[in-house]
DNA sequence: CTGAAAAAATGACATTTGTCAGCTTTGATA
DNA sequence: TATCAAAGCTGACAAATGTCATTTTTTCAG
Protein backbone atom coordinates (compact mmCIF):
# COMPACT_ATOMS: atom_id res chain seq x y z
CA UNK A 1 0.00 0.00 0.00
CA UNK A 2 0.67 3.37 -0.61
CA UNK A 3 2.78 5.04 2.34
CA UNK A 4 2.28 8.37 3.91
CA UNK A 5 5.81 9.95 4.11
CA UNK A 6 6.90 12.91 6.58
CA UNK A 7 9.04 14.52 3.35
CA UNK A 8 7.02 14.90 0.92
CA UNK A 9 7.62 17.57 -2.00
CA UNK A 10 7.29 21.29 -1.35
CA UNK A 11 4.11 22.09 -3.86
CA UNK A 12 6.22 24.99 -5.26
CA UNK A 13 9.27 23.39 -6.00
CA UNK A 14 6.88 20.29 -7.82
CA UNK A 15 7.46 19.89 -11.28
CA UNK A 16 4.13 19.42 -11.66
CA UNK A 17 3.92 23.02 -12.01
CA UNK A 18 6.02 23.45 -15.08
CA UNK A 19 4.79 20.88 -17.18
CA UNK A 20 1.31 20.49 -16.89
CA UNK A 21 -1.60 22.64 -16.89
CA UNK A 22 -1.00 24.32 -13.32
CA UNK A 23 1.73 26.31 -15.31
CA UNK A 24 -1.43 28.68 -15.02
CA UNK A 25 -2.59 28.98 -11.42
CA UNK A 26 -1.44 31.73 -9.41
CA UNK A 27 1.22 31.29 -6.01
CA UNK A 28 -1.58 32.59 -3.99
CA UNK A 29 -4.25 29.62 -5.19
CA UNK A 30 -1.37 27.33 -5.16
CA UNK A 31 -0.73 27.91 -1.52
CA UNK A 32 -4.13 27.13 -0.49
CA UNK A 33 -4.28 24.01 -2.76
CA UNK A 34 -1.81 22.32 -1.01
CA UNK A 35 -3.14 22.85 2.45
CA UNK A 36 -5.55 20.28 1.06
CA UNK A 37 -3.32 17.78 -0.85
CA UNK A 38 -2.24 14.26 0.73
CA UNK A 39 1.00 13.15 -0.79
CA UNK A 40 2.28 9.54 -0.67
CA UNK A 41 5.08 7.50 -1.20
CA UNK A 42 4.56 4.54 -3.78
CA UNK A 43 6.97 1.50 -4.23
CA UNK A 44 7.46 -0.16 -7.69
CA UNK A 45 4.32 -1.47 -9.21
CA UNK A 46 1.93 0.19 -7.10
CA UNK A 47 -2.09 0.64 -7.83
CA UNK A 48 -2.31 4.06 -7.77
CA UNK A 49 -5.84 4.16 -9.09
CA UNK A 50 -8.32 1.50 -11.19
CA UNK A 51 -10.09 1.20 -14.17
CA UNK A 52 -14.03 1.51 -12.90
CA UNK A 53 -13.28 2.54 -9.97
CA UNK A 54 -14.79 6.13 -9.37
CA UNK A 55 -12.54 9.35 -9.59
CA UNK A 56 -12.23 11.43 -6.09
CA UNK A 57 -9.83 13.42 -7.34
CA UNK A 58 -6.88 13.66 -9.04
CA UNK A 59 -3.36 12.86 -9.08
CA UNK A 60 -0.01 14.83 -9.13
CA UNK A 61 2.95 12.92 -9.78
CA UNK A 62 5.99 14.59 -8.34
CA UNK A 63 8.16 11.98 -9.22
CA UNK A 64 9.23 8.50 -10.68
CA UNK A 65 6.85 7.02 -13.85
CA UNK A 66 3.48 6.07 -13.80
CA UNK A 67 2.08 3.58 -16.16
CA UNK A 68 -1.74 4.28 -18.13
CA UNK A 69 -3.27 1.24 -19.32
CA UNK A 70 -6.85 -0.72 -19.92
CA UNK A 71 -7.36 -3.89 -20.00
CA UNK A 72 -8.43 -5.89 -22.97
CA UNK A 73 -10.14 -9.07 -23.39
CA UNK A 74 -8.64 -11.82 -21.18
CA UNK A 75 -7.40 -9.11 -18.67
CA UNK A 76 -4.18 -8.22 -20.95
CA UNK A 77 -2.62 -4.66 -20.36
CA UNK A 78 -2.85 -1.93 -23.16
CA UNK A 79 -0.09 0.44 -22.17
CA UNK A 80 -1.64 3.68 -23.46
CA UNK A 81 0.78 6.59 -21.80
CA UNK A 82 3.41 6.79 -20.02
CA UNK A 83 3.31 9.69 -17.39
CA UNK A 84 6.55 11.34 -16.35
CA UNK A 85 7.11 13.27 -13.21
CA UNK A 86 5.54 16.68 -13.49
CA UNK A 87 2.24 15.34 -14.89
CA UNK A 88 -1.15 15.08 -13.36
CA UNK A 89 -3.41 12.06 -14.11
CA UNK A 90 -6.70 10.55 -13.56
CA UNK A 91 -8.32 13.52 -14.23
CA UNK A 92 -10.88 12.37 -17.66
CA UNK A 93 -12.94 10.50 -15.65
CA UNK A 94 -13.75 13.64 -13.50
CA UNK A 95 -15.56 15.20 -16.27
CA UNK A 96 -16.91 12.73 -18.09
CA UNK A 97 -18.80 11.28 -14.81
CA UNK A 98 -17.78 7.67 -15.67
CA UNK A 99 -15.76 5.44 -13.89
CA UNK A 100 -11.82 5.17 -14.67
CA UNK A 101 -11.42 3.92 -17.88
CA UNK A 102 -7.76 3.00 -17.65
CA UNK A 103 -5.60 1.88 -14.61
CA UNK A 104 -2.73 3.43 -13.65
CA UNK A 105 0.20 1.37 -11.64
CA UNK A 106 3.58 2.85 -10.65
CA UNK A 107 6.57 1.76 -12.70
CA UNK A 108 9.09 2.24 -10.01
CA UNK A 109 9.53 4.64 -6.33
CA UNK A 110 7.17 7.29 -7.20
CA UNK A 111 6.34 10.38 -4.89
CA UNK A 112 2.20 11.22 -6.02
CA UNK A 113 -0.03 14.06 -4.49
CA UNK A 114 -3.80 13.56 -4.50
CA UNK A 115 -5.72 16.73 -4.70
CA UNK A 116 -9.39 16.25 -3.98
CA UNK A 117 -12.31 16.44 -6.75
CA UNK A 118 -14.04 19.47 -5.04
CA UNK A 119 -10.95 21.37 -4.36
CA UNK A 120 -10.09 20.49 -8.13
CA UNK A 121 -13.23 21.66 -9.35
CA UNK A 122 -13.52 24.95 -7.44
CA UNK A 123 -10.49 26.22 -8.82
CA UNK A 124 -11.36 25.11 -11.84
CA UNK A 125 -14.51 27.44 -11.65
CA UNK A 126 -12.91 30.36 -10.68
CA UNK A 127 -9.94 30.16 -12.30
CA UNK A 128 -10.61 30.66 -16.36
CA UNK A 129 -7.10 30.05 -17.62
CA UNK A 130 -6.93 26.77 -15.96
CA UNK A 131 -9.86 25.97 -17.60
CA UNK A 132 -8.47 26.22 -21.17
CA UNK A 133 -5.66 24.80 -20.07
CA UNK A 134 -7.45 21.97 -19.56
CA UNK A 135 -9.37 21.99 -22.26
CA UNK A 136 -6.12 22.56 -24.63
CA UNK A 137 -4.81 19.24 -22.70
CA UNK A 138 -7.91 17.10 -23.13
CA UNK A 139 -7.63 18.09 -26.88
CA UNK A 140 -4.07 17.69 -26.81
CA UNK A 141 -4.26 13.88 -25.84
CA UNK A 142 -7.22 13.41 -28.14
CA UNK A 143 -4.74 14.52 -31.15
CA UNK A 144 -2.18 12.16 -29.81
CA UNK A 145 -4.63 8.78 -29.30
CA UNK A 146 -6.00 9.70 -32.97
CA UNK A 147 -1.60 9.11 -34.00
CA UNK A 148 -1.82 6.19 -31.57
CA UNK A 149 -4.88 4.50 -33.29
CA UNK A 150 -3.70 4.94 -36.67
CA UNK A 151 -0.08 3.61 -35.98
CA UNK A 152 -1.90 0.40 -34.42
CA UNK A 153 -3.80 -0.02 -37.37
CA UNK A 154 -1.30 0.32 -39.82
CA UNK A 155 2.21 0.00 -39.09
CA UNK A 156 3.95 -3.20 -38.29
CA UNK A 157 5.31 -4.55 -35.31
CA UNK A 158 8.61 -3.78 -36.18
CA UNK A 159 7.85 0.00 -36.76
CA UNK A 160 5.85 0.18 -33.77
CA UNK A 161 8.67 -0.52 -31.60
CA UNK A 162 10.70 1.47 -33.54
CA UNK A 163 7.80 4.15 -32.59
CA UNK A 164 7.71 3.13 -28.89
CA UNK A 165 11.25 3.19 -28.58
CA UNK A 166 11.43 7.09 -29.76
CA UNK A 167 8.17 7.59 -27.22
CA UNK A 168 10.20 6.59 -24.42
CA UNK A 169 13.31 8.14 -25.41
CA UNK A 170 11.72 11.66 -24.93
CA UNK A 171 10.51 9.99 -21.59
CA UNK A 172 13.16 8.93 -19.77
CA UNK A 173 15.54 11.04 -21.43
CA UNK A 174 19.17 10.80 -20.24
CA UNK A 175 18.12 7.40 -18.25
CA UNK A 176 18.02 4.60 -20.12
CA UNK A 177 15.38 3.19 -20.87
CA UNK A 178 13.81 0.90 -17.90
CA UNK A 179 10.32 -1.21 -19.00
CA UNK A 180 10.08 -5.14 -18.56
CA UNK A 181 9.56 -7.03 -21.83
CA UNK A 182 5.97 -7.43 -20.78
CA UNK A 183 5.52 -3.96 -20.18
CA UNK A 184 7.22 -3.12 -23.13
CA UNK A 185 5.07 -5.44 -25.54
CA UNK A 186 1.94 -4.28 -23.70
CA UNK A 187 2.89 -0.80 -24.98
CA UNK A 188 3.94 -1.64 -28.20
CA UNK A 189 0.42 -4.04 -28.85
CA UNK A 190 2.63 -7.40 -29.23
CA UNK A 191 3.03 -10.89 -27.59
CA UNK A 192 5.84 -10.52 -25.44
CA UNK A 193 8.42 -13.53 -27.14
CA UNK A 194 7.68 -11.61 -31.07
CA UNK A 195 8.98 -8.11 -28.90
CA UNK A 196 11.89 -10.08 -27.52
CA UNK A 197 12.78 -11.06 -31.05
CA UNK A 198 12.41 -7.60 -33.00
CA UNK A 199 14.84 -6.34 -29.80
CA UNK A 200 17.25 -8.46 -30.79
CA UNK A 201 17.01 -7.65 -34.47
CA UNK A 202 17.98 -3.86 -33.69
CA UNK A 203 20.50 -4.72 -31.14
CA UNK A 204 21.88 -6.71 -33.79
CA UNK A 205 21.52 -3.81 -36.06
CA UNK A 206 23.25 -1.44 -33.99
CA UNK A 207 19.70 0.85 -33.61
CA UNK A 208 20.12 0.22 -29.45
CA UNK A 209 21.81 -1.01 -27.16
CA UNK A 210 21.22 -3.16 -24.13
CA UNK A 211 22.61 -2.96 -20.36
CA UNK A 212 21.03 -4.98 -17.30
CA UNK A 213 18.31 -5.30 -19.31
CA UNK A 214 17.58 -1.35 -19.89
CA UNK A 215 17.58 0.21 -23.47
CA UNK A 216 19.29 3.10 -24.90
CA UNK A 217 19.09 4.62 -28.31
CA UNK A 218 22.27 3.89 -30.33
CA UNK A 219 20.79 5.62 -33.69
CA UNK A 220 18.10 7.49 -33.46
CA UNK A 221 17.80 8.60 -36.89
CA UNK A 222 17.65 5.28 -38.57
CA UNK A 223 14.61 4.39 -35.59
CA UNK A 224 12.58 7.56 -37.29
CA UNK A 225 13.07 6.15 -40.66
CA UNK A 226 11.51 2.78 -39.49
CA UNK A 227 8.99 4.06 -37.65
CA UNK A 228 8.24 6.55 -40.53
CA UNK A 229 8.18 9.94 -38.75
CA UNK B 1 -17.56 22.19 -53.59
CA UNK B 2 -20.29 22.90 -51.04
CA UNK B 3 -23.37 24.44 -51.83
CA UNK B 4 -24.79 27.50 -50.16
CA UNK B 5 -28.83 26.55 -50.34
CA UNK B 6 -31.74 28.26 -49.67
CA UNK B 7 -33.79 25.92 -47.88
CA UNK B 8 -31.45 25.03 -45.10
CA UNK B 9 -32.62 23.66 -41.81
CA UNK B 10 -33.88 25.69 -38.58
CA UNK B 11 -31.15 25.72 -35.77
CA UNK B 12 -34.06 25.09 -33.26
CA UNK B 13 -35.47 21.95 -34.50
CA UNK B 14 -32.07 20.84 -35.65
CA UNK B 15 -30.44 17.31 -34.31
CA UNK B 16 -27.97 19.46 -33.15
CA UNK B 17 -29.74 20.54 -30.25
CA UNK B 18 -30.88 17.47 -29.16
CA UNK B 19 -27.50 14.79 -29.09
CA UNK B 20 -24.68 17.10 -28.97
CA UNK B 21 -23.41 19.13 -25.96
CA UNK B 22 -25.56 22.55 -27.06
CA UNK B 23 -28.48 21.17 -25.54
CA UNK B 24 -27.28 22.86 -22.80
CA UNK B 25 -27.87 26.23 -24.94
CA UNK B 26 -30.75 28.32 -23.71
CA UNK B 27 -33.56 29.07 -26.63
CA UNK B 28 -32.14 33.19 -26.82
CA UNK B 29 -28.39 32.58 -26.85
CA UNK B 30 -29.34 29.93 -29.52
CA UNK B 31 -31.61 32.30 -31.69
CA UNK B 32 -28.65 34.86 -31.54
CA UNK B 33 -26.22 31.91 -32.45
CA UNK B 34 -27.89 30.98 -35.81
CA UNK B 35 -27.73 34.77 -37.04
CA UNK B 36 -23.91 33.69 -37.64
CA UNK B 37 -24.20 30.42 -38.98
CA UNK B 38 -23.53 29.53 -42.40
CA UNK B 39 -25.44 26.56 -43.47
CA UNK B 40 -24.74 23.96 -46.93
CA UNK B 41 -25.62 21.14 -48.54
CA UNK B 42 -22.61 19.00 -49.11
CA UNK B 43 -23.09 15.85 -52.04
CA UNK B 44 -21.00 12.92 -50.93
CA UNK B 45 -17.52 12.65 -50.77
CA UNK B 46 -16.94 16.12 -50.42
CA UNK B 47 -14.25 17.51 -47.88
CA UNK B 48 -15.50 19.55 -44.85
CA UNK B 49 -12.57 20.25 -43.59
CA UNK B 50 -8.36 18.40 -44.12
CA UNK B 51 -6.19 17.70 -41.27
CA UNK B 52 -3.28 20.06 -41.44
CA UNK B 53 -5.57 23.15 -41.87
CA UNK B 54 -6.44 25.51 -39.18
CA UNK B 55 -9.66 25.62 -37.54
CA UNK B 56 -11.75 28.93 -38.34
CA UNK B 57 -14.85 27.36 -36.40
CA UNK B 58 -16.82 24.30 -35.52
CA UNK B 59 -19.50 21.98 -37.69
CA UNK B 60 -22.61 21.04 -37.10
CA UNK B 61 -23.79 18.00 -38.90
CA UNK B 62 -27.93 18.36 -39.53
CA UNK B 63 -28.07 15.80 -42.02
CA UNK B 64 -26.17 12.84 -43.57
CA UNK B 65 -22.98 10.97 -42.46
CA UNK B 66 -19.33 12.41 -42.34
CA UNK B 67 -16.15 10.20 -41.40
CA UNK B 68 -13.47 11.26 -39.52
CA UNK B 69 -9.83 9.60 -40.29
CA UNK B 70 -6.20 10.66 -39.94
CA UNK B 71 -4.01 9.29 -42.83
CA UNK B 72 -0.78 7.03 -42.02
CA UNK B 73 2.27 6.43 -43.71
CA UNK B 74 1.83 6.27 -47.59
CA UNK B 75 -1.93 8.31 -47.13
CA UNK B 76 -3.56 5.46 -45.95
CA UNK B 77 -6.75 6.51 -44.56
CA UNK B 78 -7.58 5.25 -40.48
CA UNK B 79 -11.32 6.21 -39.89
CA UNK B 80 -11.30 7.28 -36.70
CA UNK B 81 -15.19 7.78 -36.11
CA UNK B 82 -18.42 8.03 -38.38
CA UNK B 83 -20.52 11.16 -37.59
CA UNK B 84 -24.08 11.21 -37.71
CA UNK B 85 -27.05 13.70 -37.90
CA UNK B 86 -26.76 16.07 -34.48
CA UNK B 87 -22.74 15.15 -33.91
CA UNK B 88 -20.97 18.31 -33.79
CA UNK B 89 -17.88 17.70 -35.68
CA UNK B 90 -14.19 19.42 -36.04
CA UNK B 91 -14.09 21.77 -32.29
CA UNK B 92 -10.66 19.59 -31.16
CA UNK B 93 -8.47 21.39 -32.79
CA UNK B 94 -10.12 24.86 -31.34
CA UNK B 95 -9.23 24.29 -28.21
CA UNK B 96 -5.39 23.15 -28.95
CA UNK B 97 -4.70 25.90 -31.00
CA UNK B 98 -3.05 23.13 -33.19
CA UNK B 99 -4.27 22.33 -36.79
CA UNK B 100 -6.60 19.81 -37.44
CA UNK B 101 -5.17 16.54 -36.60
CA UNK B 102 -7.29 14.47 -38.76
CA UNK B 103 -10.01 14.87 -41.77
CA UNK B 104 -13.87 15.17 -42.54
CA UNK B 105 -15.22 14.30 -45.58
CA UNK B 106 -19.07 13.66 -46.56
CA UNK B 107 -20.39 9.96 -46.75
CA UNK B 108 -23.60 10.81 -48.36
CA UNK B 109 -25.02 14.41 -49.06
CA UNK B 110 -24.98 15.90 -45.63
CA UNK B 111 -26.53 19.36 -44.96
CA UNK B 112 -23.85 21.26 -42.40
CA UNK B 113 -23.69 24.60 -40.61
CA UNK B 114 -20.59 26.35 -39.71
CA UNK B 115 -20.09 28.40 -36.77
CA UNK B 116 -17.41 30.75 -36.57
CA UNK B 117 -14.92 30.51 -34.10
CA UNK B 118 -15.43 33.58 -32.06
CA UNK B 119 -19.01 32.98 -31.52
CA UNK B 120 -18.57 29.76 -30.38
CA UNK B 121 -15.51 30.81 -28.16
CA UNK B 122 -17.82 33.80 -26.70
CA UNK B 123 -20.60 31.66 -25.83
CA UNK B 124 -18.61 29.29 -24.21
CA UNK B 125 -17.12 32.19 -22.25
CA UNK B 126 -20.75 33.03 -21.22
CA UNK B 127 -21.88 29.62 -20.28
CA UNK B 128 -20.64 27.54 -17.31
CA UNK B 129 -22.84 24.79 -18.38
CA UNK B 130 -21.81 24.64 -22.19
CA UNK B 131 -18.13 24.66 -20.99
CA UNK B 132 -18.88 21.60 -18.31
CA UNK B 133 -20.82 19.46 -21.78
CA UNK B 134 -17.75 20.35 -24.08
CA UNK B 135 -15.31 19.01 -21.48
CA UNK B 136 -17.30 15.35 -20.72
CA UNK B 137 -17.67 15.39 -24.51
CA UNK B 138 -13.72 15.96 -24.82
CA UNK B 139 -13.35 13.05 -21.94
CA UNK B 140 -15.86 10.99 -23.07
CA UNK B 141 -14.36 10.64 -27.17
CA UNK B 142 -11.30 10.16 -25.19
CA UNK B 143 -12.38 7.37 -23.24
CA UNK B 144 -13.50 5.92 -26.55
CA UNK B 145 -10.27 6.37 -27.99
CA UNK B 146 -8.46 4.24 -25.40
CA UNK B 147 -11.34 1.15 -26.27
CA UNK B 148 -10.21 1.75 -29.58
CA UNK B 149 -6.62 1.46 -29.26
CA UNK B 150 -6.61 -1.49 -26.98
CA UNK B 151 -9.13 -3.00 -29.86
CA UNK B 152 -7.18 -2.42 -32.24
CA UNK B 153 -3.50 -3.73 -30.63
CA UNK B 154 -5.31 -6.71 -29.36
CA UNK B 155 -8.07 -7.99 -31.27
CA UNK B 156 -7.20 -9.94 -34.41
CA UNK B 157 -9.31 -8.34 -37.31
CA UNK B 158 -12.55 -10.94 -37.38
CA UNK B 159 -12.87 -9.41 -33.86
CA UNK B 160 -12.82 -5.73 -34.75
CA UNK B 161 -14.80 -6.40 -38.10
CA UNK B 162 -17.75 -7.74 -35.90
CA UNK B 163 -17.40 -4.96 -33.09
CA UNK B 164 -17.20 -1.85 -36.06
CA UNK B 165 -20.35 -3.81 -37.53
CA UNK B 166 -22.12 -3.59 -33.88
CA UNK B 167 -21.14 0.52 -33.77
CA UNK B 168 -21.96 1.28 -37.69
CA UNK B 169 -25.32 -0.58 -36.35
CA UNK B 170 -25.46 1.75 -33.89
CA UNK B 171 -25.19 4.61 -36.44
CA UNK B 172 -27.29 3.57 -39.30
CA UNK B 173 -29.99 2.27 -36.92
CA UNK B 174 -32.61 1.31 -38.93
CA UNK B 175 -31.23 1.70 -41.87
CA UNK B 176 -28.77 -0.74 -43.64
CA UNK B 177 -24.92 -0.08 -43.22
CA UNK B 178 -23.90 2.30 -46.19
CA UNK B 179 -20.28 2.00 -46.43
CA UNK B 180 -17.64 1.14 -49.38
CA UNK B 181 -15.27 -2.02 -48.73
CA UNK B 182 -12.33 -0.03 -47.80
CA UNK B 183 -14.35 2.35 -46.15
CA UNK B 184 -14.91 0.12 -43.44
CA UNK B 185 -11.73 -1.64 -44.13
CA UNK B 186 -10.24 1.72 -42.90
CA UNK B 187 -12.77 1.97 -40.11
CA UNK B 188 -11.73 -2.21 -38.81
CA UNK B 189 -8.11 -1.53 -40.09
CA UNK B 190 -7.42 -3.97 -42.57
CA UNK B 191 -6.52 -4.41 -46.09
CA UNK B 192 -9.66 -3.76 -47.99
CA UNK B 193 -9.26 -8.23 -49.57
CA UNK B 194 -8.92 -9.24 -46.00
CA UNK B 195 -12.32 -7.21 -45.28
CA UNK B 196 -14.39 -8.16 -48.48
CA UNK B 197 -13.05 -12.38 -46.98
CA UNK B 198 -14.21 -11.48 -43.79
CA UNK B 199 -17.40 -10.22 -45.07
CA UNK B 200 -18.12 -13.56 -46.70
CA UNK B 201 -17.51 -15.83 -44.08
CA UNK B 202 -19.90 -13.46 -41.75
CA UNK B 203 -22.19 -13.66 -44.40
CA UNK B 204 -22.21 -17.56 -45.04
CA UNK B 205 -22.42 -17.95 -40.72
CA UNK B 206 -25.29 -15.79 -41.65
CA UNK B 207 -24.57 -12.78 -39.01
CA UNK B 208 -25.04 -10.40 -41.71
CA UNK B 209 -26.99 -10.18 -44.76
CA UNK B 210 -25.76 -8.23 -47.91
CA UNK B 211 -28.44 -6.26 -50.54
CA UNK B 212 -26.51 -3.77 -52.90
CA UNK B 213 -23.67 -3.72 -51.22
CA UNK B 214 -25.33 -2.45 -47.90
CA UNK B 215 -25.16 -4.53 -45.02
CA UNK B 216 -27.32 -5.89 -42.28
CA UNK B 217 -27.22 -7.29 -38.62
CA UNK B 218 -28.99 -10.65 -38.87
CA UNK B 219 -27.20 -11.88 -35.55
CA UNK B 220 -26.65 -9.07 -33.19
CA UNK B 221 -25.67 -11.65 -30.28
CA UNK B 222 -23.41 -13.48 -31.93
CA UNK B 223 -21.61 -10.85 -33.58
CA UNK B 224 -21.27 -9.65 -29.43
CA UNK B 225 -19.48 -12.53 -28.76
CA UNK B 226 -17.29 -12.37 -31.63
CA UNK B 227 -16.57 -8.85 -30.85
CA UNK B 228 -15.79 -9.68 -27.19
CA UNK B 229 -17.86 -6.43 -25.79
C1' DC C 1 -27.96 1.90 -74.21
C1' DT C 2 -22.98 1.53 -74.21
C1' DG C 3 -18.30 1.77 -72.91
C1' DA C 4 -15.00 3.06 -69.54
C1' DA C 5 -13.72 3.46 -64.94
C1' DA C 6 -14.38 2.26 -60.29
C1' DA C 7 -15.54 -1.02 -56.93
C1' DA C 8 -15.96 -5.65 -55.51
C1' DA C 9 -14.44 -10.16 -55.45
C1' DT C 10 -11.25 -14.16 -55.95
C1' DG C 11 -6.91 -16.97 -56.06
C1' DA C 12 -2.14 -17.83 -55.06
C1' DC C 13 1.37 -16.91 -52.29
C1' DA C 14 4.78 -14.79 -48.98
C1' DT C 15 5.32 -12.74 -44.68
C1' DT C 16 4.28 -11.51 -40.21
C1' DT C 17 2.86 -12.60 -35.97
C1' DG C 18 1.08 -15.44 -32.22
C1' DT C 19 1.29 -19.71 -29.50
C1' DC C 20 3.24 -23.25 -26.90
C1' DA C 21 6.79 -25.58 -24.79
C1' DG C 22 10.99 -25.54 -22.78
C1' DC C 23 15.37 -23.62 -21.34
C1' DT C 24 18.39 -19.98 -19.05
C1' DT C 25 19.35 -16.06 -16.35
C1' DT C 26 18.39 -12.94 -12.70
C1' DG C 27 17.22 -11.35 -8.37
C1' DA C 28 15.11 -11.59 -4.02
C1' DT C 29 15.09 -13.84 0.29
C1' DA C 30 15.39 -17.34 3.84
C1' DT D 1 24.97 -18.86 -0.30
C1' DA D 2 21.29 -22.00 -1.71
C1' DT D 3 16.76 -21.92 -3.45
C1' DC D 4 12.90 -20.57 -5.91
C1' DA D 5 10.04 -17.76 -8.65
C1' DA D 6 9.87 -14.46 -12.04
C1' DA D 7 11.68 -12.59 -16.10
C1' DG D 8 14.09 -13.22 -20.19
C1' DC D 9 15.02 -15.87 -24.12
C1' DT D 10 14.80 -19.52 -27.92
C1' DG D 11 12.89 -22.84 -31.30
C1' DA D 12 9.28 -24.95 -33.87
C1' DC D 13 5.20 -24.43 -35.77
C1' DA D 14 0.45 -22.88 -37.11
C1' DA D 15 -2.59 -19.30 -38.11
C1' DA D 16 -3.67 -14.76 -39.53
C1' DT D 17 -2.97 -11.27 -42.59
C1' DG D 18 -1.04 -8.60 -46.41
C1' DT D 19 0.25 -8.31 -51.34
C1' DC D 20 -0.21 -8.78 -56.10
C1' DA D 21 -2.39 -10.17 -60.14
C1' DT D 22 -6.64 -11.05 -62.29
C1' DT D 23 -11.57 -11.39 -63.02
C1' DT D 24 -16.28 -9.96 -62.31
C1' DT D 25 -19.72 -6.65 -61.28
C1' DT D 26 -21.51 -2.14 -60.76
C1' DT D 27 -21.95 2.61 -61.75
C1' DC D 28 -22.43 6.44 -64.39
C1' DA D 29 -21.41 9.89 -67.96
C1' DG D 30 -22.22 10.57 -72.68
Amino acid sequence: MAVKSRKYPECDTCAVRSISFFESVQEREFTELAAHRDCRHYKKNQPVFLEGSFPRGIFCLNSGKVKIFSRGAEGKEQIIHIARAGEVIGFRAMFSGDPYGVSATTLEECAICFLPRDDFQQLLEHNGTLRNEVMKELSRELGERVRLITNMAQKTVRERLAFSLLLLHDIYREDPINLSREDLANLVGTATETLIRLLKEFKEEQLIEVRQRKLGLLDRVALERIAGH
